[in-house]
DNA sequence: TTGAAAGCGCTAACAG
DNA sequence: CTGTTAGCGCTTTCAA
């Protein structure tokens, strides 16, 4: 029995003949190593969670997908779990009655509390991702969403905008990676001795082009006035793009937009769109990191760590 | 032993005085069930595979999230999976070494010939998803791609369209499913006594928007007119959109454009994007409904169903 | 209605 | 280097 375990796992210590025997009762009976037995001897499941709102966001489909891919470059699978952004949805992702299902598990929050989080007190290491504030206690991992906002704001200052406007936060109440985006977009404008103007800032009903574009034309038509609009994240401004074309303003001439999130299609959009660019790869590795830690048995104050980002130029704000 | 573990199962017969007792003592513990070892015992996990190319493209992105859903609503979660579109990929998938870490999966091959996916005889139940050639064996769900095809070119021709291309198939080795669209777009314009043309096709280097573009913007480069193109899929109209629009065409007065997929921008595109509309929550239900059967035993010849579809008429083709 | 015993398929510790 | 003996945490008989 222990001599098979050895083989099937490549133990070292074996001798050739019998490693050759056992391989070739093996492959004449099919045999085929049973996760479940391993895993409950081991105590390792070799699966993590991944949770956020919602697959369908292109920022999040691309997130799993690097995700997955780092996870199984380290012997891990991944188990996708959506919250619809809603409160119940994340309660029951930290709740989750079952233990022992997974090893770990990397968390985006969107509406959850830093310390309804902190008080959750789980034996499952988890890393979070994204801006949501997260408890000291608890490993997170984001990109600084506050001078990325004021880099591409000043970049619209650089180029000559002198009223730009914010588009697709929530209202009324504000999701932090909102705040910080709007700080660094407001920081930006006044160290440029610019006045933010509250009348600039368009929320949107929900994370979606529609709810955006229908938020950017409401504004048009009662006439307000802007020459660029940054964009809480892309399909934001793939709304805001559609509003602008549908009422026959140019971009970027009478108005540039600038995304977030730099999701595939930015580029296919017509103009193209210029967006921040955060670092995914970093960042999932960055996470699996400290959670691969946290799974080892470290136990130490919750670290939290910046990935980078960029600025990708494109044709809607140049 | 016993009586906890049919307190927290919820076996009915367990006196109420017991049950509380048993459950007080759970949550002072603050006790969890251990799913590895129940799973071990009962041999089931609870778990399915959905593998498919990559969760980046949007229509798969969609995908999971509705089979991740319906999966949910059975008390089943959902390990994500990719391929990249690749043979070996695929193979890993069904190959995949070790047993019993899922109890079924769904599977949309995208290279995998029928013949290979028949040979490969395990004792995973699975249900295959999309319009690759599938053994008779294997139960599969896909729409009507040939009647869907049809109907979209059909739409186009009663809008007056003559000159009709076909965007974004692969070259040289057609997929299955392009194949079957091509069909239905070479018979409904036979039907309508036009002739199909080999030179409005316009195979593309990849499923992406960015390919589509270059190879609609290089066929209008060296000349090639049409007035309608129907489109392998949204991304594929996406990036014929982004090159007619930098051409200074028009949308769709000089040619009109449709989709397929119906996937979330598709209405928030300029123009919108007439497309056809599989029926995700009908395919997801139907491939799941068959793939319980299987294990729950069912062990007949492979069931060949087909989800309805629509044609989502928008601005791009109206 | 409750409890005792056996075992799911594996690995870890130990002995040979 | 190989085999034996105990569990991992649960569920499933089967008795009490």
């Amino acid at each position: 029995m222990k001599t098979v375990s050895n083989v099937v796992r490549d133990y070292p210590h074996v001798s050739a003949r019998t490693r050759e025997r056992v391989q070739r009762a093996i492959d004449e009976l099919g045999y085929r190593p049973n996760m479940m037995g391993r895993r409950l001897a081991t105590g390792k499941t070799g699966l993590l969670t991944l949770a956020f709102a919602d697959v369908g966001i292109p920022y999040f489909a691309e997130l799993a997908r690097v995700v997955s891919r780092a996870a199984e470059a380290r012997g891990y699978r991944v188990l996708l779990e959506e919250t619809d952004a809603t409160l119940d949805g994340e309660r029951g992702i930290l709740a989750s009655s079952e233990a022992g299902l997974v090893d770990g598990m990397l968390f985006q929050p969107s509406v959850m509390s830093s310390t309804e989080i902190a008080r959750h007190r789980s034996d499952l290491p988890i890393v979070l991702l994204g801006e949501t504030a997260a408890p000291l206690t608890v490993d997170r991992v984001m990109i600084d969403n506050v001078a990325a906002a004021a880099e591409v704001t000043r970049h619209l200052i650089a180029a000559g905008r002198r009223r730009i406007g914010f588009v697709g936060h929530e209202e009324p109440a504000l999701s932090e990676t909102s705040r910080q985006r709007i700080m660094g977009y407001q920081s930006a404008l006044e160290e440029a001795g610019l006045q933010p103007d509250a009348g600039l800032l368009f929320p949107s009903a929900s994370i979606s082009a529609a709810d955006a574009a229908a938020a950017v034309g409401a504004a048009l038509d009662r006439g307000a006035s802007f020459d660029a609009l940054v964009c809480r994240d892309d399909l934001a401004a793939i709304g805001a793009l559609r509003a602008l074309h549908e009422r026959g303003l140019r971009i970027p001439e009478d108005v540039a937009v600038t995304g977030w999130d730099d999701i595939r299609l930015a580029g296919m959009m017509f103009p193209s769109l210029t967006s921040v660019a955060p670092d995914l790869d970093a960042l999932a590795s960055q996470a699996l990191d400290m959670l691969f830690e946290r799974m080892a048995g470290f136990d130490g104050m919750g670290r939290h760590r910046i990935a980078p980002h960029g600025l990708v130029l494109r044709e809607s704000a140049p």
